[in-house]
DNA sequence: GTCATTCATCGTTCTTCGACGATAACCGAT
DNA sequence: ATCGGTTATCGTCGAAGAACGATGAATGAC
């Protein structure tokens, strides 16, 4: 990644977003997280009609990406979606 | 798809086009496509270290996400950008 | 008509993805 | 120390993707 992780590099990296975005349950994660600004994997677990694991897998490929960030905060996971990543997907797919 | 075909409707429809790129070669295409506005099919085996019929199926996905729209003249294909549907595209993602 | 060119399609092989249940790890509260 | 709630990981399964070579259809040139 770039300086601070805010820059796509190349178009391996951008494939990687676009990947990782390329499944409906996933932009349906990136909104719920956009609307929350921040949140559990529970509450996008209730959101969704997924399994718990198969959500966990959503949110890791997410985190993958660099497009969400996970701190844990007790027993649980606190998401929420890395705003300066997003900017620049959001510039990588502009420059299309 | 929407009026014209030029509409981002669902999360679905932008998963799919997400998903087509999702693969480095075919952000390169698109980018090919973009610099020469127009070309066949051939030139763009040329450019990548794929063979034909890999490159082929590359072009078919972004075709059957829009992304591009294939013409054929006489013997050849000549492929190029969807504007309307790459901004759309542009603009659903701005939107996340 | 024949031939070369161009491209799409088919069949194959290997890999990756998506989804689930089950399990384990982790922490807070009791 | 144990229990309940939360999340990640593992194993598995079927489906989809990526790549290739080979084949075939269409066209323009001869």
């Amino acid at each position: 990644m770039g300086i601070l992780g805010t820059m796509v590099e190349s178009d391996d990296d951008l494939a990687a977003m676009a990947k990782a975005l390329g499944h409906p349950a996933r932009i349906q994660i990136l909104r719920f997280l956009a609307d929350r600004e921040t949140c559990v994997t529970s509450e996008v677990v209730d959101e969704l009609p997924l399994a718990q694991s198969t959500v966990s897998e959503h949110l890791r490929i997410l985190r993958e990406a660099g497009l969400v960030q996970g701190e844990i905060d007790g027993p649980r996971t606190r998401y929420c979606i890395n705003p300066t990543r997003l900017a620049a997907l959001k510039m990588a797919v502009d420059s299309l």
